[in-house]
DNA sequence: ACTATTGATGTGATCGTGCACATTCCGAGG
DNA sequence: CCTCGGAATGTGCACGATCACATCAATAGT
């Protein structure tokens, strides 16, 4: 059987053009979806699409327009489970879209790994970066090197002035500090984040706030890094002293390591210290005692993003979104003095 | 002050041939480093690319050569730990070899969908893909599209025709079935994963032999979806029939929720039941009881695979790695009947 | 009835790189 | 001294899309 002696190449745009009998200025017309185009025309170019199976070539649309339909992923997480739910929801929202998704993963959040971090994303001519970072220094560090794409951040920056978004972690974490306080507690403690997260930011001052609205003295905040070997450490630590009746930890992950340090030192959560922690990760309710936390919608967090992100990207109107509300999960953690 | 007319244009492989005095195609020697070109030309040639910081455009290397320097991952895992550890190390050893990363989340495990996600991955002109999802299916439905690249997937199959790479998750399952064995058990159940992810097919093969080895008589094995939520809901169900000593769940989440099943329904761990499952994902240490599993290099593993995939994308040997050693890690949630 | 305007389409240049082929230079072998 | 071969470099085209501009027909305005 003679084989075809031409090399199974991929349609272009001209062999649409051929086939629908038209120009390939007509076939890109379409795709882009030029208004000045006949119907009868567009339809015959859409059959000839199908019939061949085209797909536009990226390359070659990015090399003449200088941009892609890539956005970039900016991530300093270690795998904890909302960020990474979050980039899930990013990547499908952006697909949906017609957008792809390259990530770039921070080793370290210093500014000079995440200045060769975006100008990796650059070299990428990503159109747009969302970052899951902390969120101060790559703010900065993007500031200074103007490159010419738009940001968004997961998280909320007061005054910032990149586009930010924002998951109301200060209402959050003020529901659970009112939560505790509720329940009798005057004495809490707060284990917070590290010092450049926003979130960490946020919620520290939600408890702040929280407590000094209920005329209840405050403790200098203990910071951790989000790991839950951090807060079995806090946890062993903290069983010295026991001026404190209850902990908001700042992530369920560092509030799980706590009450493994607190049983291990001989207190019992929640009869003698009630935690509570943020994020309502998947194994929150069902660890012993189950984790009263704040749960955060992270898939609609990353829809929000992405939305946000294309408008700018787009030159439209960015929407602004209300903030998600936050809900407190009360569970066994957590109990009245 | 008079404003440069020029648009700030990134410098192209023709700029730095004019400021080193080559034609451009010596530059592109230079950069792809061809055998013939003597060294002060191409010392030269290095020096303008420096002076004018040039970045080669990827867009239009991919245009004409009809390869990118991006590899694809394939990844259907919702969040969970072990994955989301091993993709980030897939990003970085890419990344240190001059690929970028692009991943596609699929949203259900169904042909389709796997189909429509490869064409995406197509359509990036990926250079290689990497899966982490249910082999099986990937594997057949890659297999039946005929793309012309590579594709490594992060757990092993037993006689498949794909580029496979071990975790030996066989091992890791002998040696905790071998482990309760060992404490004195004989009734040991076995919570699985879904039926087509070769991990979940692994271990439970692992828990088999190891408890044929034992001459011991076997329980069919329950089938989970690898969650919490499902593991506490079959520790409801398991907790009405009592004809078991130990339960090894094939992820420790499920382990997890098995035991909080266990816990609400009056069962004691490790006391009445020891349980024991696999990962080791960060909360495992500090849960209440720690739970003994089976500790893997997820980072080691997505180095490898990306070590693989490189090395058929350039058409090089295969490294061939010897089995990662699973370790056991032994905690409060396994004690001798 | 003539021109200006707009809609629908086509033509050629262009983006930045790699490939095929041409050219130049130089030393070895007859 | 001539030829030949390989090393080192240059010339032009091709990749597949968009963009700027040109063209032509139909319609509207005077």
């Amino acid at each position: 059987m003679a084989e075809s002696s031409e090399r199974a190449r991929v349609p272009s745009i001209r062999d649409v053009a051929r086939l629908a009998g038209v120009s390939h200025q007509t076939v890109s017309r379409v795709l882009n979806d030029h208004p000045s185009i006949r119907p009868e025309t567009k339809s015959r170019v859409l059959d000839a699409i199908s019939v061949l199976d085209y797909r536009p070539n990226r390359a070659a649309r990015a090399l003449v327009t200088s941009r892609t339909t890539n956005i970039g992923i900016l991530s300093a997480t270690v795998g904890e489970f909302g960020p990474t739910a979050s980039i899930a929801s990013i990547e499908d929202a952006a697909r949906a879209e017609g957008y792809s998704v390259t990530t770039v993963n921070l080793p370290e959040t210093t500014p000079e790994a995440i200045g060769e971090a975006i100008r990796q994303l650059a070299r990428e001519q990503v159109s747009g970066i969302v970052a899951l970072a902390p969120q101060v220094r790559v703010f900065n560090v993007l500031r200074g090197m103007a490159i010419g794409v738009p940001y968004v951040s997961l998280q909320t920056a007061s005054g910032s002035d990149g586009v930010t978004h924002s998951a109301d972690q200060l209402t959050g974490a003020r529901l659970v500090t009112q939560h505790l306080i509720a329940l009798g507690h005057t004495e809490i403690l707060h284990l917070a984040g590290p010092q450049d997260w926003i979130e960490a930011e946020s919620r520290m001052r939600g408890y702040l706030d929280a407590m000094r609205d209920a005329d209840l003295t405050t403790f200098p905040p203990i910071r951790g890094d989000w790991t839950a070997d951090f807060g079995y450490f806090a946890g062993g630590e903290l069983a010295r002293r026991r001026d404190f009746t209850a902990v908001f930890a700042a992530n369920d992950l560092m509030a799980i390591g706590l009450m493994h340090g607190f049983r291990d030192a001989g207190i019992d959560v929640p009869r003698d210290v009630s935690v509570v922690g943020f994020d309502d990760i998947p194994v929150a309710a069902h660890v012993c005692p189950t984790l009263t936390t704040v749960h955060q919608d992270f898939t609609e967090l990353g829809r929000r993003a992405v939305a946000i992100l294309l408008a700018e990207i787009r030159g439209e109107q960015v929407p602004v979104f209300g903030a998600l509300d936050p809900i407190l999960r009360t569970r066994e953690s957590s109990s009245s003095r």
